[in-house]
DNA sequence: TTTTAAATATGATAATTGTCATGTTTTATC
DNA sequence: GATAAAACATGACAATTATCATATTTAAAA
């Protein structure tokens, strides 16, 4: 099992902001997880008693509405932390944790952290920050969801993905996510959702090979209004 | 110009984990503001360089749209602090903010509060736990907005106003909000907003008397879907 | 108070999006 | 590889919401 003191993932997170000492006893403590696809870390309402380290592998974090539909928030990847807002509220979880393919997680327990938190103000400061970017992103999207077109929110889920996440060598997009992901991403319909992904191929802006998405032509994407 | 470490202001937000000589000095350098309703305290891509306390009235938190509407993300009162994040994060406001009524607000030079969200941890954590709480409630907009029809929204904002900040002695909301701030709020277009809230008069669940909007069967209201 | 501007209200219509039905393709499992 | 299940795709139609036009009311200014 890998030393958290020796691990090149925290520098992409506010576990870097720990102490020598701290880290290693943080590392005595951590389990090592591999997740498969599919699998839900958590559920909405759980106590998750810490937090994951994500070390590989890309997770949706998503809540269900009322009507059924799971709406996805964020999307969590290598380097990031997962669980941080239940950590410091101290509350149960307010949303479903869903692997999108096989993972390598960390977890470390709660009460190996709360008190480096509280007492390494380097430590929470860093969080704070990513904390913050993580609400100014949010009210990104509630301003998109409110006065954008499905066709633009998908247009730029395409685009953020393509950007944020990246490509495979033969250029399709690395995430690999269903029709029915797009549309909890965006906001509507599974159907919507398929139908603009059909439109935009049609105009020539993607390409697809089963649930494999090519961006032909950013430019044009990034124009929809 | 009131000190404080007597401020009883403070005991609302992450102030008050600060310690009295933190408080005497900030003391000596905040600046205490009457804002008259409509006046906008700061603009998207304005540097705040530092934050506001609110000792009264209420204000809004907005981002312009690309197809030029107001998408109102939060609302803030007596108690809390404006541009936390915007701290944090060391840049310029992503969020316009307008007084909705007379404000009381000091305001705190970032120079010095910075250093003591970086040393005194009691503060950053407090700090931490009241973004953690707003980006709580930010997920739920986004899932409100992703997933819920217009006259769901606007009665569940009508409720929310309701039930956060009260009303007069004659049992209207006390936060005096125009049509088009409805529709700012919920995502919609005014005549929207207009329609919806005139059903909803019809239906007996509200009464209005020019701005005014008094709820007159919350559980009809909470009903809706 | 009169005048003017702004906010509220409502109708008509178009555009967007959701729902249900049904067929096709892809993927998983035996 | 055959079979079943899931995911994808598309048509038809309904529901929701936006837009434009135009009154009407309310608030502000002269």
């Amino acid at each position: 099992m890998s030393k958290c003191e020796q691990c090149i993932i925290k520098q992409f997170n506010s576990l870097k902001s720990l102490t020598k000492d701290e880290l290693i006893r943080i590392s005595a403590c951590k389990t090592s997880k591999t997740i498969k696809k599919g699998t839900i870390l958590f559920d909405e309402g759980d106590t998750i008693n810490g937090v994951y380290c994500v070390k590989d592998g890309i997770c949706k974090l998503s809540k269900l509405s009322e009507n059924g539909k799971d709406q996805i928030v964020k999307m969590v990847v290598k380097g990031q932390l997962i669980g941080q807002r239940s950590l410091v509220s101290d509350q149960s979880s307010n949303l479903q944790a869903t692997a999108l393919n096989d993972m390598e997680v960390c977890f470390i327990p709660k009460s190996e952290i709360i008190a480096d938190l509280q007492k390494n103000p380097k430590f929470s400061y860093d969080m704070l920050q990513d904390m913050a970017r993580d609400l100014k992103e949010a009210d990104n999207i509630i301003v998109n969801m409110a006065q954008k077109s499905v066709r633009q929110r998908l247009a730029e889920t395409l685009i953020y993905i393509h950007e944020s996440f990246g490509t495979n060598p033969d250029g399709t997009l690395s995430v690999l996510l269903s029709r029915e992901d797009f549309a909890n991403i965006v906001g509507t319909a599974t159907e919507s959702a398929i139908r603009v992904l059909s439109q935009f191929k049609k105009d020539g802006m993607i390409s697809t090979q089963g649930k494999h998405i090519k961006i032909e032509n950013l430019n044009d994407l990034k124009r929809i209004e």
